[in-house]
Formats: C-alpha cells, sequence, structure tokens
DNA sequence: TTTTGAATTTCGGGT
DNA sequence: ACCCGAAGTTCAAAA
C-alpha cells in the first residue's frame, strides 16, 4: 500500500464526470491496484475512487496542467472499462509505502441471515404451537422468507427484516396474494416480523391483517445455543 | 489527518458484530473524527469504520488482549449510538499526522438529473414532433421522470434511468396502468429510457408494448449549450 | 427534520 | 457468468 498526501487536482471521466479542485488530499494506492482519494473528513467512502482491474502511469502534465502549477500526473485507466482518473499532483507532502500482505477477512454476525436462522430454530417466537415448514420458501415471485403453520394447522407466511418498512409489507403483501391463491396452502396469513418496525409500515401491516412481531435480537442470540461462537 | 499502518485486530458491536482477526492494516482518523480500516485489497469500502460524531479513547489493552500480545487499545465510540469499534494494536510500523484542510467538495456531472434536464430539452430524441408537458409529473405512486405528447397528440410516460433494469419498467408500468385510469391523458403509451438497457429489460419492456430508447450521453451532453460550464 | 430514491452503489449468495 | 437482494448501506435533494 502506497500513502500520498499531496496537493493535487482530480478528474473522473467514466460513468460519470467529476472534477476535484485543487487541494489537499491523500492518495492511496492499495497492492491491487486500487487508487482511493480521501479529503480529511466526510464519510468512509473517497470522494474519487477506481477499481482494479486497471493500469497507472505517473508521467509528466500536459501543457495546460503543468500551466497551473502541476509537477506530476497520474493516470488510472480501467483495464475493462473506459472509466479513466487523472491526478495531477502540485505538491506532494507525504510519501510512504507499506507491506501489509491479504487480510483474512471480516467475520460478520446480526445480518438478516443470522436473524432468519434464529427465528426458524425459536420460531414459537411466531406464537405457541408454531412449527416450522420451511426458510426461503420458493414462490414465482421469490422467496417466501419463512413459512410456519400455526396451532391451528393453517400457513402462516413471516417476511423478515432487520428494518421494518413500508416496502417490507408490500413485499408480504405481494406473497399473501400468491400464496392464497394455492388451495393447498390457503388460508395464509402473514407475519411481518423486524428488530424494529416503524410507526407507519405497522400500520399498513396491521390494516391489512398482518401480525407485526419485534424480535430481539439479543434475546434470541442469548436463547442460540451456538452463540458466541465465532469470537 | 492520521495514518496509522499496524497489526492489529479489530472488533465492531453496533447495528452488527463484527470481528477482524490479527492482521497488519491501514487505520485513518480523519479530522473530523472519522475512523476508517482498510486492508491492502477490496475496493473502496474500509473493512470497519465508526461515522462521526465520536469519542476515540488510547488506552491500555485489557487482560485478555495483552495476554495475545496487544501493546495498545483504542476505544471508539459514537456519540450518538451505542455503536462501538475496539483496536486491539499489537505491532505499530508507520505513524503520521497531516494538515489538509478542509476540501472544496466534488463537482459532479452526469447523473440522472442531468440526464432527465438534457432529455428534456431534446425532447425530440422521443420521435418527432414530440413535446414536453412536463418533469416530474406527480402522481399518487409517486412522479413520472417525464410527461410528454408525441406528434399525434398521445400522451407519453418516460421513465429515465442511467441503467435500465428490470424494476424500471415495472416502475413505467406501474405509472402507465394509473395514468391509462385518467380519462383526460388516456391513451398513454411508455418509454423506457436509459444510456444502457438489459437484454432483460429490453424483452420485458417490449413485450408489454413499451419502447426503449438507448440515450448517448456524450452526444446529448454536446448539443447542449451550457455544456462544459463546470470545468 | 423526515422521507424518498439514486449510487461510479458495494457485497454476497445462489443458480 | 448473470441475477437478485441486503447493506452498520451512504448520499443528496425534496417535502
Amino acid at each position: 500500500m502506497r500513502l500520498v498526501v499531496a496537493k493535487c487536482s482530480v478528474d473522473y471521466e467514466g460513468r460519470l464526470r467529476a472534477h476535484l479542485p485543487l487541494a489537499t488530499r491523500l492518495v492511496m494506492v492499495k497492492a491491487d491496484g486500487s487508487v482511493l482519494i480521501h479529503s480529511d473528513g466526510g464519510s468512509y467512502k473517497p470522494l474519487n475512487w477506481m477499481n482494479p482491474p486497471l493500469t497507472l502511469h505517473e508521467g509528466t502534465p500536459d501543457e495546460d496542467a503543468a500551466a497551473l502549477g502541476a509537477v506530476s500526473t497520474w493516470t488510472v485507466a480501467s483495464a475493462k472499462t473506459d472509466d479513466k482518473l487523472t491526478i495531477n499532483f502540485h505538491s506532494f507532502e507525504h510519501d510512504s509505502a507499506h507491506i501489509l500482505g491479504t487480510d483474512p477477512g471480516l467475520i460478520k454476525d446480526g445480518v438478516e441471515a443470522d436473524l432468519q436462522r434464529l427465528l426458524a430454530e425459536q420460531i414459537e417466537l411466531l406464537g405457541d404451537g408454531h412449527k416450522l415448514i420451511r426458510r426461503e420458501y420458493m414462490t414465482a415471485i421469490g422467496p417466501v422468507d419463512i413459512l410456519a403453520r400455526d396451532a391451528k394447522g393453517a400457513t402462516v407466511a413471516v417476511e423478515l427484516k432487520r428494518r421494518g418498512d413500508i416496502d417490507g409489507v408490500e413485499q408480504l403483501t405481494r406473497y399473501l396474494d400468491l400464496l392464497n391463491r394455492d388451495p393447498l396452502l390457503k388460508p395464509v396469513t402473514g407475519i411481518f416480523a423486524a428488530q424494529q418496525i416503524k410507526p407507519q409500515a405497522r400500520t399498513l401491516a396491521e390494516d391489512r391483517g398482518i401480525r407485526c412481531l419485534t424480535l430481539d435480537y439479543d434475546a434470541m442470540r442469548g436463547v442460540d445455543d451456538s452463540a458466541g461462537r465465532l469470537f
């Protein structure tokens, strides 16, 4: 990884055009060729970047750039698309290179897939006597997160979200419309389950006869006997 | 901006849990407090990060971390949420600080808004004799990108995308269903316009009687007399 | 301030 | 390889 802190201007041309006026920024060149240009604020997203595979050419500024005071120009071109990044350097404050090696990678825990696994294992959270039919029950319009059977034997479709929003209710509604056309499953009721359910979504769901279920991930994780195995 | 290259392990706990095993990485601390942890590959997205406002505490490792060889521990806590990042440093390879100043910011050109403006100005790209009714024509289910009238006086609804995908066709279909219920507008035909239209989207669109229009942004920009004013 | 939709989205899983 | 959907989405603009 090469780290360059320098006063520079940047132009990107590809899927869009973008221009960065002259200022001091960090230019990061990763081992795989990625180029990232960061300012000293904002978020984790760089101001500009290029993804590999690419070619990086360090050259002399063209006439216009030189007239404006550029002393070095990097031309970064994507090997696959016609994206191009041009960095005109005016002065360098820092330039260092480092060997980092490959990263073992991030281990995540607590995403929707985990919620789904936990809810399938603790299916009675839906209500006493509920039995799991299956996860990711395929339909023509996509997979229903969880299909279950309640104590009375009626089918229950569960839409699972980390954050329950209107579109999740719409999604479940479409599934319910479809599933209720199947005489073998009919009648199918719906449960909208999420860690957090927005008031609007709750109102819409209940208006459509869909039950809402707020999930406590930490509690569910506590019940799960495999909890903590990652750390 | 502070740049630290060090062998470290990282734990994040917040909206999810995540763990990074011991490896050499770049830890970037921006002037606004943001902390970014980058590996030497991947994309522009850091492995872990924390957004401001936050507090950064440099302390000594706890017993467990020290036993594993940690010599310094950073605790980064969000001031607003309960997100927390813990970095256990085992050895430092580089540590430098730099004054960058505020960034003048990025100037973009060529996003969907530009496309829409250009297409509205060059409405005859839809076909000879087309007239603009209005941009962002509001309906109960959202704004239609462009509403126009063709040479015969029939209404035309345009859905505009940078990259034309199935969901864009679905969106336009919903608009057309709605607009065709309005006796004042009926009959309304649809045009799906995008810089790139995926084959599946094109097939679906044409199957529904929606015309597809591929837009050449550079050509449209060339026609626009305000082109190039940004640079 | 909340909400809505785009993004040079990225990223991962499945087919 | 493409397709689909989640994301600690982030981000900006509009309501």
